[in-house]
DNA sequence: ATTTTATATCGCAATATTACGATGATTTAA
DNA sequence: TTAAATCATCGTAATATTGCGATATAAAAT
């Protein structure tokens, strides 16, 4: 086995978990955090920030622009990467959703 | 290589990541859905709900726990999930600070 | 004591992820 | 045209994840 059971769970399930996912990496969490901060786009300096290899940050990039958080466009010899408003939108309103529809409750171990 | 370089990374970033890795995945997701639902703890009835084997539930369950998010307490024959509520208020702290610290801006490409 | 019920763990196969060096592609500079 | 700079992709090794059958464990019922 090892492939997920997608066809079993809702669209919505499977969307969240797939943002989820694209951001579950420490990587990938301090690329989005760069890119928020530079509150613009961000011109690959990554390489150097972080403390990986170009061709993991690229990797790490992909996966993030696969998942449409991001979107990357070229600016002569470098790319330039912001933030996908539209998926940061959903992200925002699917994620807290899910979690403010837990409330603490006594009747419980 | 195959592992990651939690070194480099802030106890934060590294913290957020582990649990947003536990949530994604769309069993796991459904699973904390029929807990909160349930709005009590919820003895496993998950094998009939969601269309997986009882190990599979068992291991998504068992990577719940790992990462804080539930706790189970043994009830009899039966076992108890329910949420932990100090992991959950991190992750929504944690995860909202991060989706608020994104302003959409227009000098974006 | 034995059986039933509910859950956990083991072991395995298929696949996915992480990381990186090497190489390719593309645009600007010389 | 050639060289430099920037980023993407390929190939590969190490490790992790997903799913499940088989089996183990532990409490309750018989």
């Amino acid at each position: 086995m090892g492939l997920t059971k997608t066809e079993i769970f809702t669209e919505e399930q499977n969307k969240l978990a797939s943002l989820l996912k694209a951001m579950a990496h420490p990587a990938r969490i301090a690329i989005l955090q760069q890119i928020i901060a530079a509150n613009a786009c961000i011109c690959g300096d990554l390489v150097e920030e972080l403390g990986l290899a170009q061709a993991t940050i690229s990797q790490h990039l992909k996966e993030l622009k696969n998942a449409g958080i991001i979107q990357g466009t070229i600016e002569g010899v470098k790319v330039c990467y912001c933030i996908e408003p539209k998926a940061w939108a959903l992200l925002e309103s699917q994620l807290g959703n899910f979690l403010t529809s837990y409330k603490k409750s006594e009747s419980c171990c």
